[in-house]
RNA sequence: GGUCCCAUCGACUAGGGGUUAGGUCGUCACUCUUUCACAGUGAAAACACGGGUUCGAAUCCCGUUGGGACCGCCA
């Protein structure tokens, strides 16, 4: 186990917007192996496609990330020695190792236009051959490619991939990859904006922020022949790497938006609480191991007992059936009053008077079991702020017109009306003394009460929810079938 | 199509030469609760296939099949 202090990892993320369930696992896988090796956890802000900048999406990657608990060392709002972190303030670093790249004849200049290199790729995908760069601007002459420069033609600068070569390299997670060289295309390097792309920058940055693992998605898994190539041209040593298997969908192809939610933000937003979505996504490929059952982990666990080793090498589909699961388990089990501040707000629409809060306690403590997540907490609260009893099932009436009912309903009514306050405790004397008084006792006692106050034949403990009703209500509701 | 990756119940996984192949979600049944849910108990449910290696293979090797990812002046 790597236990030295000097491990530097990082999350590289294309400031897009939102957080991809899968890039959030990255970041936790991440920054708990940074904690759990005591190494550094940096950001690095990947923002080299300026046809994709979206405004203020860094600022929530960080909120959205700090709030569950991934924190950084390093980064761009919390500045580091190795900064700066957007890739866009680092262009002339870029620039600078092109251009020793040029020099070293590991890289060319290449002219042709969007439109030449589509149509390159459709005829080749007409002869049913891989599609890839031809190297065809390899066949300028210095001479022409310092007229074409000197003539302002735009231009990219490609990486030159050596031919008949294999290239290996061990991972992690996957153990030992090799790739034929000649499958590798000449990856563009800087982009005709003058940008650079992915392969390049991530090289460079890489390598001068001193990165030793690199921990990523399995997607990156078949460019890293290239980033090898660019290391050894540069003379650098090739960081630890390990890719980490796709997070999927049901049907098993990576998750996406078309079946279900991918954003973070959605997640947080429908009540999913975060100790229980890092907790889940946690395990979502990776497990303690050596027979350990536990399934609860709070993230200082996780940081204890995090391993690469211990990463799943095949792909995990996203169950949220499971994940409903954890997290009603989280709710179930949550300090009252800090689930009762994370409510709050789905309280919203519901006609409850969270003004009094112990009130609203009482109705969280009613249903917080039935609560897969906090947005269902409007479902149940109907029956606490109806003004009269809506049945859910015209059925149901027969229990409130049964002549039964009447006598149970008059006797409860008068003895209700003899207490101050109804509490659930002088609800179930109160309903004990009409069982006496009646003689009325079993389905014929309870169900029509129960049908009376809420309108439906289940729902949380009865006494409760008469006390969270309060006498007044039970009573008036009551009233109605006498 | 090419390259690469992957393969234990429906899902997440433990186990990595000798196990009645274990746990969790989900499903079903029962118990509890005069309701539903919760909780508890139990059940059904898996080593993709074929060859090796070995006294012995879910476990190691090869192949097949199946699934996935990637093949952009995106990351």
């Amino acid at each position: 186990m790597d236990k030295n202090k000097n491990v530097r990892v990082r999350f590289a993320p294309s400031p897009t917007g939102y957080i991809h369930i899968g890039s959030l696992r990255t970041a936790l896988f991440n920054y708990l192996y940074a904690r759990n090796t005591g190494g550094k956890n940096i950001l690095r802000i990947e923002d080299t496609d300026q046809t994709r900048l979206v405004e203020g999406a860094v600022d929530n990657l960080v909120n959205s990330l700090e709030l569950l608990g991934i924190e950084f060392d390093e980064g761009p709002d919390r500045g580091g020695d190795k900064g700066p972190y957007y890739q866009s303030q680092r262009l002339e670093i870029y620039r600078k190792y092109c251009q020793e790249l040029l020099d070293k004849k590991a890289a060319y200049y290449a002219f042709e236009t969007p439109e030449e290199l589509e149509e390159m790729r459709r005829m080749q995908q007409l002869e049913g051959r891989q599609t890839m760069y031809d190297g065809r601007a390899l066949n300028l002459t210095d001479e022409e490619v310092k007229a074409n420069l000197e003539n302002g033609i735009p231009h990219v600068i490609r990486l030159k991939v050596p031919r008949d070569e294999e290239i290996r390299f061990n991972d992690l997670i996957k153990g030992t990859i090799k790739i034929d060289s000649n499958v590798i295309d000449d990856q563009i390097l800087i982009k005709s904006d003058g940008f650079p792309t992915y392969h390049l920058a991530n090289v460079i940055d890489d390598h001068l922020m001193e990165v030793t693992h690199i921990i990523r998605g399995e997607e990156w898994i078949t460019s890293v022949p290239k980033h090898i190539l660019l290391y050894r041209a540069l003379g650098w040593e090739v960081p630890v790497m390990a890719h980490v298997p796709l997070i999927l969908n049901p049907d098993k192809t990576k998750l996406s938006k078309r079946q279900g939610d991918v954003a973070v933000e959605d997640y947080l937003r429908k009540g999913y609480l975060k100790e229980a979505l890092v907790n889940f996504i946690a395990m979502l490929g990776w497990n303690p191991g050596e027979g350990e059952e536990q399934e609860f982990f709070s993230m200082k666990d996780l940081t204890e007992k995090f391993s690469l080793e211990k990463v799943q090498s095949s792909g995990a589909v996203f169950n949220v059936d499971k994940l409903n699961w954890m997290n009603n388990s989280y709710i179930k089990n949550y300090d009252p009053e800090r689930l009762l501040d994370l409510s709050l707000p789905y309280f919203r629409d519901t006609g409850v008077d969270v003004s009094d809060r112990e009130h609203t306690m009482k109705i969280l403590l009613a249903i917080r079991v039935y609560l897969n997540k906090l947005n269902e907490i409007p479902e149940h609260t109907k029956i606490f702020t109806q003004d009269k009893a809506e049945l859910t099932d015209e059925k149901l009436k027969e229990y409130l017109t049964a002549e039964t009912t009447k006598t149970v309903f008059s006797e409860l009514i008068r003895q209700l009306e003899n207490t101050e306050v109804l509490t659930a405790e002088i609800y179930k004397e109160k309903i004990n003394e009409v069982q006496k008084l009646t003689g009325i006792k079993g389905k014929l006692l309870f169900k029509p009460v129960r049908i009376a106050l809420t309108g439906s034949e289940n729902g949380p403990d009865l006494p409760s929810v008469a006390e969270i009703l309060g006498k007044e209500k039970v009573i008036k509701f009551l009233s109605v079938w006498t």
